[in-house]
DNA sequence: GATCTCATGTAATTAGTTACATGATTCG
DNA sequence: CGAATCATGTAACTAATTACATGAGATC
């Protein structure tokens, strides 16, 4: 994200929560050391950069970071995937459960992607992208999403029919 | 897990592997210190049971262990949902790279998903499946997994025409 | 007799979140 | 002048993984 000139750390935050949050989420609290990490490694460089008496650190990619970053964009490495879907794993043990309690818990399951599904329509329209593969990562976490609340339509009807 | 009968530390992390693996993995080294934890909040009860001269201790779930997994599957709270992608992260960045890079990346995403796909898709088979909910969730991984190796066929040809 | 599976645990480490704390600038 | 936004940081905590360590029973 330094490669693409966001700055600082606030930045970065505001792009993470814009752009990769559905499918890699960060918080403030481990973006700050982070850059200090980088800049030590020698990947980013620091300047400073106040606004008045608002200190501001401003971060660009050094020519080491860029190859580090091309690295690991094409090094042969397993991707990492890691799912944790709670609603899920409720349905796992829905055995227990009355049949309204586990119609419930399918219901549950299609409003949260749903409710992405209408964010991510919404951000889709209005946005101009400037990057295809911002938009591109975008419209997979829209199919994604979509996928999944078409999934729990299908599920309700099979788990109300017991 | 103990409710449905999986009584020592090591038959749930089993199980864990077997069933919710994909949607909701745990690790040894977290399993053990949780069933002391709830054992101490008197959610499962122990009892030793060696083997021969192997220690053992056999969980069983509570009166009060089954009113707490009632009240997790049935409270009104958000459920978490997380996913952590980093071929889709590598592909938001894409734009740094030649195209035939591009496609590698597409293609390793497609690697990771067709073959999650064979292997759900044999299991489906293969099991019998005493448990509604347990096929049921195993049915939402393949879906995915056939929805998202779907995906990356379709950006692939996207990917190679730049 | 070797290897695989069953079985339990700890220690060290890594990763990450949440909450707190601060304060200037900008815009209406 | 008040609220929202920009901006940085730390401390405490929670969660979780990996690696290490051990050893018996079962199977081939």
């Amino acid at each position: 994200m330094v490669a693409e000139g966001h700055s600082t750390g606030y930045a970065i935050k505001a792009e993470i929560e814009r752009s990769t949050r559905l499918f890699w989420g960060a918080s403030v609290g481990g973006i700050y050391p982070e850059l200090r990490r980088l800049t030590s490694a020698g990947l980013v460089a620091v300047r400073d950069d106040p606004r008045g008496l608002t200190r501001r650190h401003c971060y660009s990619i050094t020519d080491e970071g860029r190859a580090a970053l091309h690295d690991w964009l094409t090094d042969g490495s397993e991707p990492l995937f890691e799912m944790r879907n709670e609603a899920l794993l409720r349905l796992r043990f829905a055995a227990v459960l009355s049949p309204e309690d586990r119609v419930a818990l399918v219901r549950r399951l299609h409003a949260l992607h749903a409710e992405r599904t209408r964010l991510l329509e919404e951000r889709l329209q209005e946005d101009a992208f400037d990057d295809v593969y911002d938009r591109m990562t975008a419209e997979y976490a829209l199919g994604f999403n979509r996928w999944a609340a078409d999934w729990a339509t299908a599920a309700e009807a099979r788990v109300a029919s017991d």
